[in-house]
DNA sequence: CTGTTAGCGCTTTCAT
DNA sequence: ATGAAAGCGCTAACAG
C-alpha cells in the first residue's frame, strides 16, 4: 500500500469547481455559505476521506487546539475519573490533551506549565502541587491571555475559574455525622494545608466540633501526605496517645482504609471502638471490611466541567466568565461508622 | 501587560543582518553552517526569547512532534510510572505526549487510534485492552509508516517493537517459589488469556507444576480482572472449595492483596496455611500485613524504553528497528510466602 | 453568497 | 557557508 497524499481543501474546491474559501467555510458553520453548497462540500469531504490539517490552520489562527492538563499523579482512582471526563470532552470539541504530572512537587509543576507554555497551549487545566505557594509560574500564561482554570485543589484568582466541591461543607457533614453516632473525640487525618481541599475540610471539622460543643484539640490533626504508609505511621502514633480517639476523619481513602488496616491488626473494633471516614469514594471504600464511610466525589463530572468550562472560554461561549464553580458532593454512610 | 508578539527566525535574521534560511539552520544542527555565526543565532535568539512555532514547522515538514499513547487505565501506580518514563524521554527531545484511556474495552480503544490518526501523531506507543483479538485497527497507521510501539500488553507484530519483561519466567519463578516454600496445590488468579501478560504467566505457572511433578488443575485457574473486587470474589470461590489450595499467585498486586485480606477474614492463616504471591510491585505490597510476595517490574524503565526507541526511530537513529525488547524483572519474596 | 489574495513561520531545494 | 524563493494548507480581510 503506497503512502498517500491527503486529501486538502483545493482538492475539494477543484472536484467542486469552487474555491477553497468556500470551501474553507462550508466545513465549519460559516453563516454565509447555501445550505445546499455546504452539502455538497461535506459530502465531497467524506467521499475524498477530507482530513483537515490542523498544522496549517493552527499557523494561520495561531491556535493549537490543545489543552493541557496538569495534576500531582494520575494513579489514584479519582484523577483518572477526572481525566477520563476531561477527555470525553475534549475530544467532542476537536481539543487534544497534553497531561503531565507535577509529582506533588512545586519544581515539576513549574518545569510542565514552562513545557505547556512552549507547546501555547490553547488553555491549561491544573490541580496544584502540595507545596506550591502562589501561582507565580502561572502569570506568564495569563499575560498572554491564555485562559487557566484550577479543579480540586485550587488557587483563587481573578482571572480563573474554579471548580471544586464544598469542601467546608463535606468536612462538616462527614464530622457531625461522626459526633452524631457518639463519637466525642475525633482525630483528622489531613495534607498541606496549603492546598484549598484540606484546609476547608480541616475548617469544617473544627466547626462542626465547636457547634456540638466539643473543644477542638490540635493534637488530634494529623498532616502527612495520606498515602498508605502514612496511614500506618499515623496509626502507630494514634496508638500511643493516652486516650485513643473514638473517631477518624481521614482526608481521603487510601489513608483511611490503611488506618482502619492497622486499627484492626492492633485489635481494635471498628466502629465499635473507633469509627473511621475517608473521603472521595474510591472503589477501595467498598472493599475494606467494614466498608468505608466516605464522600462521593463527581470525579468524571468534575473533568467534564472543567473541560467544558475552559473550551467555552476558549470559543468565546455564553457562561465561561464564571469565577468559581461548585459541584455537589455527597455523604456516604457505610458500616465503618454506623454504631446505631 | 500588551499580548506581545511572539519572536520569529525573520526577527533573528534581521537583528543579524541574516538570511531566514541561515537562522533556520543555526538553530539545528545543520553542518553548513560556521560555529560562529550559530553561536550568534543562538545567542541572539536567547537574549530576544525566540520560541520555535511548532505549527509552521510540522505544517513543512508534515510531522507533529506528538507522540499517542494509549493504554488501558491510568489509574494503577505501575501506570503512572510506566508514564513518567515515557514523559521524562519525549519532554527531554521536545515531544508532546498524546494520552488517552481505552478501560479495557476495545471499542474506545479503536476510538482513540481514530483520534491519534486524525491528530497525525508521529508515532503510537500501546498497551493493549484486555479484549483486544487483533491489530486491525492500527494497520492505518502503519500503512502510512507511522511507527508503533506495543509495551507491557503486546502483539506480535513484524513491523512493531514490543517491549516486555519475560512473563513467562516471572510466572515460573513465582510458582517455583511457592512450590520450594511446600505448597502443592497453587491457585493462579489472572486475567485474559488474549494478552501476553496473562497468557505467559500462566505458561510459566503450568511448566514450573510440570517440572516439579505437580499435576495442572485447570479448576484452580480464575480468570477475572485482577480487581480489588475480584479477588474478593475469587477468594470466596476458593473459601468454599472441598480442598483449599495452599498458595495463591495472583497476576497483580491489587487482587493479591484484596484476597489477603479476604482470607484473614475468614481465618486463615498467612503464610502457613496459603501462601500469597502478587505481581508488580505495587507499593500496596508494603503496606499489606503479610508483607507480599511480588515481582519487581520496571515500570518507569519501561516507560523510558518505549519512548526513546519510538524516538530513535522517528529520528531514523541506530538501534531502531529491534523487534522485541525484554527488561529485567525480579522476584521479591516477602512475608507473605515465606515459610521456611 | 462566493471568490481573490495575502500571508501565518518555517524548511528546503537550488543558486551563488 | 549563506541567500533567494517557493510553498506546506488553511483562513480572513476585502471585494464583488
Amino acid at each position: 500500500m503506497s503512502i498517500q497524499k491527503a486529501t486538502t481543501i483545493y482538492d475539494i474546491a477543484e472536484a467542486l469547481s469552487l474555491s477553497p474559501a468556500t470551501v474553507s467555510r462550508g466545513l465549519k458553520e460559516h453563516p454565509a455559505i447555501r445550505k445546499e453548497t455546504r452539502k455538497r462540500i461535506l459530502d465531497k469531504a467524506n467521499e475524498m476521506g477530507y482530513q483537515a490539517n490542523s498544522f496549517a490552520s493552527n499557523l494561520r489562527r495561531n491556535r493549537t487546539n490543545t489543552i493541557g492538563v496538569i495534576v500531582p499523579r494520575l494513579n489514584s482512582y479519582f484523577m483518572s475519573t477526572v481525566i477520563a471526563g476531561i477527555e470525553r470532552v475534549a475530544n467532542k470539541s476537536g481539543y487534544n490533551l497534553l497531561i503531565s504530572q507535577s509529582m506533588e512537587s512545586i519544581t515539576k509543576e513549574m518545569a510542565n506549565v514552562k513545557t505547556m507554555f512552549n507547546t501555547r497551549v490553547d488553555g491549561l487545566m491544573v490541580s496544584l502541587a502540595y507545596d506550591t505557594e502562589d501561582v507565580d509560574h502561572f502569570e506568564m500564561l495569563l499575560r498572554k491571555g491564555i485562559p487557566l482554570i484550577f479543579f480540586d485543589r485550587i488557587f483563587e484568582h481573578p482571572n480563573c475559574t474554579s471548580i471544586t466541591i464544598d469542601n467546608y461543607k463535606a468536612g462538616y457533614e462527614v464530622t457531625n455525622h461522626l459526633i452524631e453516632q457518639g463519637c466525642k473525640r475525633i482525630a483528622h487525618i489531613t495534607a498541606s494545608q496549603k492546598r484549598n481541599v484540606y484546609a476547608d475540610r480541616l475548617r469544617g471539622y473544627k466547626d462542626a466540633l465547636a457547634n456540638k460543643g466539643i473543644p477542638f484539640d490540635k493534637k488530634l490533626v494529623f498532616i502527612n501526605n495520606l498515602s498508605d504508609q502514612a496511614g500506618i505511621e499515623v496509626t502507630r502514633s494514634i496508638l500511643e496517645m493516652k486516650t485513643l480517639p473514638d473517631g477518624i476523619f481521614s482526608a481521603n481513602d487510601a489513608c483511611a482504609v490503611s488506618c482502619i488496616r492497622e486499627l484492626k491488626e492492633a485489635g481494635i473494633k471498628i466502629p465499635e471502638q473507633i469509627a473511621v471516614a475517608g473521603f472521595n469514594n474510591d472503589p477501595l471504600s467498598k472493599v475494606i471490611k467494614p466498608n468505608l464511610t466516605t464522600v462521593e466525589y463527581p470525579g468524571e463530572e468534575m473533568g467534564e466541567m472543567a473541560a467544558s468550562t475552559l473550551i467555552r472560554r476558549l470559543d468565546r461561549l455564553e457562561g465561561a466568565n464564571l469565577n468559581s464553580i461548585v459541584l455537589r458532593h455527597e455523604l456516604i454512610v457505610r458500616e465503618s461508622s454506623k454504631r446505631k
